[in-house]
DNA sequence: GAGATGTTTTGTCCAGGACAACCTCACCGT
DNA sequence: ACGGTGAGGTTGTCCTGGACAAAACATCTC
């Protein structure tokens, strides 16, 4: 309605700073008045204009609550020291399942996106894939790979576009190797997909590939579907088990409340599988819902699921 | 951080309305003191509270509103007047180039869809791709079928499950289709993305099979790349050209205020071509971005870009 | 009819206050 | 040593009511 967010190249509206930070106006305003911090300047309206580096820096702090850290402590840190702090939580738990040589063969991947050399990495995967299995694949190169990529854009080695390069080139791959599996469409009858604000589709992917292998019969609604959709859909389709997938971008209670409502709104004897990086799943799982950490612990509970047939 | 937004299948907080609806906080309030509508309950912590009959109808009106209406006029009328309205808007303008029988063929679609047929109507397309060849395919099928799938929802022919049942199926053949198209790698190259919060990709992929088959260099970063990224991946990656995708989802402004940021940042060489259902680009192009309203005008434009080399 | 000029409509921003849920940590009893 | 409990600090989200620029629309003039 006006041209507030313009920000021609050196500061951004409070608009855009929610759009490419992920942070809710309020909350930029309220660590504003709270902890000094961000301090925009304010345009010729009086509105607040945020120089691009403190958007640098809320992007990195953003990133870095993901994994753990309150923004009270962290943000009046330097930006510096930030990277020294992404670095550090990011070589910290590297422990038993990450081998030195599992590592060292991941890291020709990362070092092809780097290189932006989008054809080399697709089909680097692809051998991959194929050489692997597509199961090993996803479990022991896709899923840590991801965290990876992560971890080198919080430390600040990637752009989000190289980011953007690698997911698409797995999703490309991962969707190659889904559609060779023959669908044989057996019980259980899985339904996937993710919330609403939650963009990223590669979880969920990986899963269908592992949920497909299994002989499950898949139907995915792509990302961010709304609640009472998915309810829809699982009773149209009569799916057995409605699977969701999170990255720790989808807020805390967004993530909770979701669940207890869908929980709710659905058919008791329709199971309810929610995996992914938030942390809400680690901490307490709610009730009547599946929590999954790991994607080895799938194939388990799909047997699990036949037992009880 | 606290349950509020729970609403056990009675109704939603008003964070659950700003999701499912795309209405931010403060236009739902700023209507509720307007217009009266909606008018929310409020829960035991004196906040609103959204039946979810009222959340429907708002998503109807956000739905006419992307197709021209405004607010002030429709929101008071009722939920059939609305669908109405709906029906009405799209009978309108069937004129040209929707043939009788092409949209008899089309239909075909709709009813796999509706049916929830998702093998059948994979199949059904991917057939359609492959006797009509993908251009034609694209422009004759693919466009107009997103078109009607946008007014089938808006008459409450459609659920938004079967949205996605169609989006991810539609995804799948095209993704199919492109994949087989041999990479040349020429020129001009292209950089394919959308702006944050536009979350749809459809538009990208029929871009994508189209330049692809003018033998285009494509690059796809998928969806949702902030603006300083874009800059970056199109300089990385020498692109001629950047070409965004856009949905009447994305606000009127985030779209103008976009563009125009990326047109200062990027070079002078690159061009920038936007299309979509975004009003913007209908009424005036802005400087220095070539605006597209149809699929077929990109083959035109390829070979003029060609000219001037 | 085309263009200039007023008027209404509409989305977004602002300030500053409130509060429940979460986290931390010291304290206590066994 | 260790698990539980409660006080207190931290944090995100919601609230009200006001303001204003841009867009859309209506009206008047040549």
């Amino acid at each position: 309605m006006n041209d507030r967010s313009v920000s021609s190249g050196i500061a951004l509206s409070i608009a855009a700073v929610e759009r490419d930070t992920g942070l809710a106006k309020d909350t930029l305003r309220v660590w504003e008045r709270r902890y000094g911090f961000p301090s925009p300047g304010r345009d010729s309206f009086g509105e607040r204009s945020y120089p691009i580096e403190q958007v640098d820096k809320l992007r990195v702090i953003r990133r870095l609550m993901d994994t753990g850290h309150r923004p009270g402590r962290i943000i009046s840190l330097s930006l510096e020291d930030l990277h020294a702090l992404a670095a550090q939580s990011v070589d910290a738990p590297r422990s038993a399942s990450d081998l030195r040589s599992d590592r060292d063969d991941l890291h020709r991947f990362i070092e092809l996106t780097k290189a932006h050399d989008v054809d080399g990495l697709r089909r680097a995967l692809s051998q991959a894939s194929v050489r692997m299995g597509l199961d090993r694949f996803v479990i022991d190169v896709a899923a840590p790979l991801n965290r990876m990529v992560g971890e080198a854009w919080a430390r600040g080695y990637f752009e989000v576009f190289e980011e953007h390069l690698y997911t698409e080139s797995m999703q490309i791959v991962l969707r190659n190797a889904i559609s060779t599996i023959p669908r044989t469409g057996n019980r259980p009858r899985v339904l996937l997909t993710t919330f609403p604000n939650e963009s990223h589709g590669l979880g969920l992917l990986m899963v269908e590939a592992i949920l497909s292998l299994e002989g499950c019969g898949c139907l995915s609604l792509g990302v961010q579907t709304p609640v009472w959709d998915i309810v829809l859909a699982a009773t149209a389709q009569n799916a057995d088990i409605v699977a969701l997938s999170f990255t720790a971008s989808l807020g805390t209670n967004a993530v909770s409340d979701g669940l207890a409502e869908l929980r709710a709104k659905l058919p008791r004897a329709t199971e309810l599988w929610a995996g992914g990086q938030s942390p809400v799943l680690a901490r307490k799982p709610p009730p009547g819902i599946q929590a999954f950490r790991e994607l080895t612990e799938i194939a388990p509970a799909v047997a699990h699921w036949r037992d009880r047939r």
